[in-house]
DNA sequence: ATAGAGACCTGTGTGC
DNA sequence: TGCACACAGGTCTCTA
């Protein structure tokens, strides 16, 4: 599910409510989701108090005061609630959280049940457990088998064309692959990279290499590839990511970024671009849909 | 080395 | 209404 604006969304609204509090119960409905959880999950959660949430590419990374971390993917359709103690919350201005009340009776699909002090309580959901959790053990700090390839964070420093042109060099794989690749820029998912393809106006089926010289050096469409990468995902995160189907930031308001997309699940539909007058075309690329106008994305 | 398919799960929408 | 099938925001593992 989750792309980057949409894990960033889930970061911020749980942040406030997270962060200085300590965990004081945790429930679990099973014993994993996509992988069984470590030895002692709850039992090492419980007690500690979280002393910060970070995000890398689509993993959240919450630092414990036990000095352990507790690592979080949400798959396609994690989830979390915020449950308020007495539903009305303190001093969160904006956002909306469910009620005790709303919340009482436990559904099928809430896997992971977290009591904080204060009666604060933050559920997880996921229908389809393609979500992770895991603990990074004292002194390994941001280091994990999950984390240790990832790429460039598409919003940081690091994501230029230079950088980029290093990765694409010599790559047959289509655009739409590359950009997939995790362990090349790691936080776009299926949406975002149609959606910065279509406004970069590069086919997704065009391989990486074309958009880098012979020498090494970016070509044009590289660095607009950059632009458009920047520009989607900062524009999505402004607008609380996307909800297609059960999405929703932590705070349960919706994201708005859907109602924008250009080419996303506008199959057959005509190309926005101004003067185009092509049609939204899907293509299966590596069992994915890939949707985009073969007319202005050469 | 690397591109593609299959696997893991459940829910939803579509067409017959 | 029921049923079969395609498809969904991810990514690891296996196969060519």
């Amino acid at each position: 599910m989750p792309e980057l604006p949409e894990v960033e969304t889930v970061r911020r609204g749980l942040e406030p409510v997270l962060v200085g509090r300590r965990i004081a119960r945790v429930d679990l409905a099973r014993d994993g989701l996509r992988f069984p959880f470590p030895k002692s999950f709850a039992a090492r959660l419980e007690g500690t108090t979280v002393t910060g949430l970070s995000r890398r590419a689509k993993y959240l990374i919450a630092s414990l005061s036990s000095g352990e971390s507790w690592l979080i993917h949400l798959g396609m359709t994690g989830r979390f609630t915020i449950v308020a103690p007495d539903g009305r919350p303190q001093g969160l201005g904006e956002f909306y959280y469910e009620t005790a009340a709303d919340a009482a009776a436990r559904g099928p699909h809430d896997h992971v049940v977290i009591d904080l002090d204060g009666g604060w309580r933050l559920i997880y959901a996921d229908p389809r457990r393609f979500g992770i959790m895991d603990l990074i053990v004292s002194g390994n700090e941001g280091r994990h088998v999950l984390l240790d390839h990832l790429g460039i964070e598409p919003l940081g420093n690091a994501m230029n064309a230079e950088n980029l042109a290093m990765a694409f060099a010599g790559k047959k794989a289509p655009l739409k692959a590359a950009l997939s690749d995790q362990k090349i820029i790691a936080g776009l998912g299926n949406i975002y990279v149609c959606e910065a393809l279509f406004r970069a106006g590069l086919s997704p089926l065009k391989p990486a290499s074309s958009l880098v010289t012979k020498a090494g050096a970016p070509r044009v469409g590289l660095e607009r590839l950059v632009q458009a990468i920047r520009a989607v995902l900062t524009e999505a995160l402004a607008a609380g990511g996307s909800t297609l189907r059960d999405y929703a930031g932590a705070d349960g308001v919706a994201g708005q970024f859907q109602q924008r997309f250009d080419v996303y699940d506008r199959e057959g539909s005509p190309c926005k671009r101004a003067g185009c007058g092509g049609t939204v075309r899907r293509h299966v690329q590596a069992g994915r849909s890939t949707f985009y106008c073969p007319r202005c994305q050469r």
